[in-house]
DNA sequence: GCCTTAGTTGCAGAACTACGCAAATAAGCA
DNA sequence: TGCTTATTTGCGTAGTTCTGCAACTAAGGC
């Protein structure tokens, strides 16, 4: 990262990370790591309605997160850059151990309440 | 990535992202990709107003993505994890490049326009 | 040309987020 | 104790985002 990132350069990975900033996107974002799916697929995977899905999607295209082809009637989404799933990892991992630390600190504070684990292991 | 996250993880990343969500705080996260500092240098270095500051601080930290820490009259700020920074620097190059050859097609298409380089080179 | 399947778009209401101001708190100093 | 500096909090307004519904478009088959 450069010292200072210009005003338009942070305006533009702030809406990039916009893409990430929401549960269904995430969901959508899921289900697409692996293989390109029509719209449908995403659909009924991450548990919305089309609508909903094709709109979050149009997002995430239009900030260069995902891109789009059509096959006759259907419109296959693709993740656009393998480095986006490995930087989610990254930050799921790291996030993951934190928050795993942070719920030991606290038991070891109030001992008598069961730590949560809050993510499935990697 | 595990090939189905729990609501509960997708919640809980979606939120994480959340935090780099937004230009302030991505201009925030920049000025703390080195060193620790405290409210008053980050709100400078920013160009916000100390209490918009504080705030986004506080939903940072709340998120997970900084810790604070209070020496005398100052409360300092870093960045959680490394991990974070490396995600972000892998994001913004992936970005930058796919940007670039968006670019490149758009003048392909439309030749007489000049290329706009939106990411500074890391 | 008409029908079906797949996806997109416009719109409106609800929900959420950002920001500034003023007031509150916290730590050290005189 | 009272003062000053540093930060946080409460609250109101303005703006943005999410979602569903209904209407629309696009491609292929009959």
């Amino acid at each position: 990262m450069p010292r200072s990132m210009s005003e338009a350069s942070c305006e533009l990975l702030g809406g990039f990370f916009a893409t990430f900033a929401h549960s269904t996107r995430m969901r959508i974002f899921c289900t697409l790591q692996h293989e390109a799916k029509t719209v449908t697929e995403i659909a009924n995977e991450a548990g919305v309605s089309i609508t909903n899905a094709s709109q979050h999607l149009r997002m995430m295209r239009d900030r260069g997160a995902v891109t789009s082809e059509k096959h006759a009637h259907s419109v296959y989404y693709r993740v656009a850059d393998p480095r986006f799933v490995e930087a989610a990892m990254l930050i799921r991992d790291a996030l993951s151990e934190r928050l795993r630390e942070r719920a030991q600190d606290a038991s070891a504070r109030a001992p008598r309440r069961k730590s949560t684990r809050v993510l499935q292991p990697a």
